[in-house]
Parts: C-alpha cells; sequence; structure tokens
DNA sequence: CGCTACATTTGGATCGTTCTATATCCGACG
DNA sequence: CGTCGGATATAGAACGATCCAAATGTAGCG
C-alpha cells in the first residue's frame, strides 16, 4: 500500500474528544483551562482522552473568541549584528517565560522594508510591539501600520516626525550621552589633544547623542573640535574601512577616536593597520556597545557595556507591563552604560 | 476631559467596512484578496473605505477558517551564538520573503526546554518547525509535541532514538566528515604529526562527525592519535578555556589542534596566550563556521566556512517546499563547507 | 417575449474555541 | 411535600474571516 495512502487524520478539535468521552465541547473546554466547576472524575476521564488522541490546543482559535492576543512583535535592524541578536535573545527569553511568543522580523535598516514588515506582523495580530526602528523611519508611517491601539516599545531610537500626542509609546534608551563623555574624558585623561569623533550617521538618535556627549566633554575640557573631526560612516564595519581614509588623512591627524561602536571601531583598526599604524600604540580609540569581540580583538577594544541581553529582558518587562494599560502615557527609561577600559585606548604616543 | 475616558475604538472588521460601503462581507473579503470578480467601482469604493477607517487584516480568523497557516516555527539553542543568529537572519528573510511570519523559539541548550518551547510553539499553528535540535533531545518526544503531521526540518544535528518510518522530517546537514578531514590534511600537509581533537560532545552529531573525519584523516596519513588527544568541552568559549589544561598538559604535548568549533578555538587560542605560546607560532590550531570573528583575531584563525546564512536560506526553501507535500519521503541533504586558509595553522615550530 | 450567458453580489454555514445563561441532579430544610 | 442551594453540565451564540450555492441584474438572441 503506497504511502501516499495512508488517511490523512483531520486535526484533533475539542469536539472529537467531547465526543469520545460523551460530554460536551464547554466540558473539555474548562478542563482544558483547569476549572474547578467540573467534576474530578469527569476531569480524568478527559485528561485521559486528550493524551490519547494527541490533542493540540487550537490557541488562534481561543484568542479568536477572547480577543486576546499571545504573542510579541519583535523587529529589529539586523540579527547578524550580534548586539541585536543578545538583544532578541533578551527579548525573547523573557517573553518565552511569559507564554507569550515571539514574532520575528527584521528590516535591514531599511524604512521601506520595515513598513512592509511591521503590516506583514500586525495581520497576525501581536499584544505589542518592540521596534528597534530603522533608520529614517517616521512616526506616522509606524503608526498607519500599526493602528492606534497598539502598544509600542521603541528601542535605541526615536522615531523621526511628530510623536502624535494621542497614541504615546514607551521608548527604552542607552545613555548614549552619558557614554560618548565617558569615552571622551577617558582619552582627554590619557593625555590627547587631537580627539576625533567617527563612524555613525548624524541623523540617527544614537548617532546624535554620542557626538553631543563627545562634542559636551571637549568642549569642558577647553578642547578644539575641527568640523572634519567628525567623520560619518554606516555604522558597520564595512562602511567605516571606507570612511576611514577621510579621518586619517587630515593635517593635523588626530591623536585618537572616539567610534560610532564596537563595529565601526574594529574597521578603523584594520584600516590602521593596513596602512602600518599600530592601534593601541600609535593610535587610540574606543567603541560602544561591548560585543564579544571587543575583548578578543588584538589590542582589545575599550567601549562601553551595554549588557544588550539585559536590554532585550527589559524592554520585553517594560512591554508586557504596558500591555494591560494601553492608554497611559508614554514612558522614556534611560539605562546607564559603563566604560570597560581596555588596551586600545592608550595615551599618545608622543607622551 | 481625562484620556481614560477617550473613547477606545472596537477593531475594524470586514462588517464595519462592509456596513459602510453598503455591500456584503463577502464582497469585501474578494476586494481584499484581489478576486477578478467583483466590479471596478465597487473594488475602488470598497478600498477607500478600508483606507479610511485604518482596516487591519486579521489572519489568524482566516487561517481558522481556511485550515492555513502563515508561519513557521524557529527554535535554536541560543541567538546569542553568531552562527545560530546569521542562520535565523537567512530564515527569516525566505520565510518573510514568502509571506510567512518567524515564531521565535530558542532552548539554550537544553532538550526539557526544548520540549516546553515546541508545545508552546505548535500551540500557535506554525505551518512547519525548523528545528535545530538541543543535546541529548529525543526524535520520541519531539513528535509528542508536535503531532504526527507537522512538516519539520532538522539542522546540523539529528534527534536520537529511533526515526518513526510513518512520519519523516527533513535533514539539512553540513558536511562535518568531510570538514574534519579537510582541516587536518592541512595540518599534516603543514608538517604536523602530534595533532589533537579539541572540544565537543561527543553524543552531539557533528561532534561525532568531525571527530569522525579528524580520524579518518589522520589514519590514512598512517599517524597515531593517543586517546588523551580527544578532549571534550561543551562547545563554547568559556568551557574551552577550561578544558585546555587536560589539552595542553600532556607529554608530549601536541603541536596542532583541530578544534570541534571556532568559539572553542578562540578559548583555546585565549588559554595558550595565557601560558605564554603563542597560537600560530608555537601552536596550530583549527577552528570550524568561519563566524566574523576568525577573521578578526589574531592570529586570524584558519577554519571552515559554513556561510549559516545562507544555510538559514536554504533550510526556510526546503521546509516551504516541503509544506505542500507533507507525506512524501524526508530528505537529507549535505552542504559542503569550504577550508579558509588564515595564519593560526602554521608549521610546527621545530620544522 | 422567453431563454441563455455572463458578470456580480450575497446569505448562511463553517473553522475551533469561549462565554453566558440555563438546565439538571441531588440532598437538605422548613 | 415543595423549594432552595450547591455542584455540574450544557446549548447556542459569539469571534472575524472564507466558502459554497444560489440569487440578482443585464444583455443578447432567436
Amino acid at each position: 500500500m503506497p504511502s501516499s495512502h495512508a488517511p490523512v487524520r483531520r486535526k484533533v478539535t475539542l469536539i472529537d474528544i467531547a465526543a469520545a468521552c460523551d460530554v460536551s465541547r464547554a466540558t473539555v473546554s474548562l478542563v482544558l483551562r483547569n476549572s474547578p466547576l467540573v467534576n474530578r472524575h469527569t476531569r480524568e476521564r478527559v485528561q485521559a482522552e486528550l493524551q490519547r488522541q494527541g490533542y493540540i490546543y487550537n490557541r488562534a482559535a481561543a484568542n479568536l473568541r477572547r480577543r486576546t492576543s499571545s504573542s510579541i512583535a519583535l523587529v529589529v535592524n539586523d540579527l547578524g549584528n550580534p548586539f541585536f541578536a543578545e538583544f532578541a535573545a533578551g527579548v525573547d527569553e523573557v517573553v518565552g517565560t511569559a507564554g507569550f511568543v515571539t514574532l520575528l522580523g527584521s528590516t535591514g535598516e531599511s524604512a521601506e522594508r520595515q513598513q512592509a514588515v511591521l503590516s506583514s506582523l500586525v495581520e497576525h495580530g501581536p499584544g505589542g510591539v518592540i521596534l528597534s526602528p530603522a533608520e529614517g523611519s517616521e512616526a506616522g508611517r509606524v503608526m498607519d501600520a500599526l493602528g492606534p491601539q497598539m502598544p509600542m516599545l521603541m528601542f535605541n531610537r526615536e522615531l523621526e516626525g511628530e510623536t502624535p500626542a494621542s497614541a504615546p509609546w514607551d521608548i527604552l534608551m542607552l545613555d548614549n550621552v552619558r557614554g560618548a563623555e565617558l569615552a571622551t574624558e577617558h582619552l582627554i585623561a590619557q593625555g590627547h589633544r587631537r580627539i576625533a569623533f567617527f563612524g555613525g550617521h548624524t541623523r540617527s538618535t544614537p548617532g546624535q547623542q554620542r557626538r553631543a556627549g563627545f562634542l559636551a566633554a571637549m568642549k569642558r575640557a577647553k578642547l578644539k573640535v575641527p568640523g572634519s573631526y567628525l567623520v560619518e560612516s554606516a555604522p558597520n564595519r564595512l562602511d567605516a574601512v571606507r570612511a576611514s581614509a577621510a579621518l586619517l588623512d587630515q593635517d593635523p591627524v588626530p591623536t585618537a577616536a572616539v567610534c560610532y561602536n564596537d563595529a565601526v571601531a574594529l574597521g578603523l583598526m584594520l584600516e590602521l593597520g593596513r596602512r602600518g599604524l599600530r592601534p593601541g600604540r600609535d593610535f587610540a580609540l574606543t567603541g560602544f556597545d561591548n560585543i564579544d569581540e571587543a575583548a578578543l580583538v588584538s589590542p582589545a577594544l575599550t567601549t562601553l557595556a551595554t549588557a544588550p541581553r539585559e536590554r532585550g529582558r527589559q524592554a520585553a518587562r517594560l512591554l508586557l507591563a504596558r500591555l494591560g494599560h494601553p492608554q497611559e502615557h508614554g514612558q522614556c527609561t534611560t539605562v546607564p552604560v559603563e566604560l570597560v577600559i581596555r588596551e586600545s585606548s592608550c595615551p599618545p604616543p608622543a607622551a
């Protein structure tokens, strides 16, 4: 007998169990939810039958009837970035523990794609959305995709355009300003005077904030920052390598750089090596994020630890807390970052 | 007027649109699915109204009625591991493009937690499951959680216990045997004679296969492998550091090691440095996976490229293809890996 | 005019659950 | 004996979409 003729059993439902036990659907439903209303004897018979037939609960049907949700949508730029991967792991951990399931989406840093991903995710009826916005995504368009009632939490970035007062969202931000200040102050204390800020885009929130922290620390130390010492790049290793020339081909060349993040710092280190300059000896630099690689490259990278997995857990907890109270005023949480001093932030070579 | 008194609009449904346009639910439904049956004029009126009211399609309700699914469950050990993060990114890319959504779950390498995660995910009715099994997970228990009809694809590992003939699954495996052979042959060609296999667990499928490839290559070269040259560890950096002593405290000490994966190799490099040995000079080693860090550590790590993101895409494509034909015989796909030679696999110091 | 052909629309049943209100049973109590 | 209360069980209408079979309108044609 060919296997294609094997009986394709329909999925087992409440009705099948009810029929087999000679009780009503309602009773089986009560058993499933451990209601105390059902007689002990009946409960046991039903449970045995559930087991026997391999019943699988259909949460979608239940959610439809109850108008509830059992999922959270998580939208990040790129899981390939260890920072976001750790963040996602933290989110999923808490979301899963709360009995929810994580719907994943990634934007590849494109506002267009983000729009498509959000529209697709929202049709699956998540209870809320955790979004690390792609660069250039606008508040209005996000609201169009998600509707005005959807609980939302922005991570790490803000949306562009007006925030509608009617539908506020929560925000979880790293203390980018203070972090960049810490890194800058550290390099100044090491004796550097010509310090640049390298990488990241000016239009992104963390880019602005880190740059602001850098400039504030420089100003307090009464150090000049020529405009050419502020070099932009995409926030990844590859584009940082490309942009390095604009930083290093200057006269006078800076002796140190505060980098937008670790990926960018690693790119700069690569280009330094290519030019025969030894990072951590001839040129000092700091990163941001403290990804695993930061401790492993040689020289090890001084950076700011953001504990991305814990941030993910925190984001999930904040959103889950918000589910109950969708109408309340949006909260903004800023979490401190910690300077981790390693070998890359040497004193200047002359000193 | 306090905002808590603001009108909490019910969600917009087909019925609302139908009422506003003075047509039936069925017509609106046809418009939504771009059916050619509906008159052009009507279609435009309905579409305008959908826009105006901010209608959001309820895919769960549609799936219930149509007995279809629009999601794929993805269960990995740990997103914090860049190999799995890249894999997940690849899966989500293809799954998303196909109009499905990814349900995420992570097991933390625990068979117990995997069981719980699978049971939770399956209640959300995914069309299929991509599973990178936790160590020690058994075929029978997985089938219990997922039911006999669920399309499944195993990645990278096989399940323990008997494979029930009734419900076959697809498998996507790296060519672990050949990969380990390549690495071993390369070290032999460099002049090494005392070569060890370091890290990984013997009970896991890739562990067995890589070890087998290593032993086969050694045997072909007529080189002896003392039992003490096979050192186990958990497949992560931390435990590799711990296990390094068992490898390096031997007499005669090996001059080279084929490592289970990159994480383990990086751990071993760390411990070598701590003992004043220079990896890539005094001791040769190879990894497996070619994670980003492999190219960046110093010395850069010779390893086997597995292209995890492309593997993720491939896994998703295989599973999506299988959705249509759930009863066919399970396929096993093995993909080649590529040796990437870098600095860590030096010749032996004496030679 | 009656008939068919075609284009368009629609009511009601249905998917698998939960909710609400009601029914049934049984012993106790006045 | 009537009826009241607690403990269980259940019928039927939701939830928001889709499918099916049938209805409607409109035009063409002999």
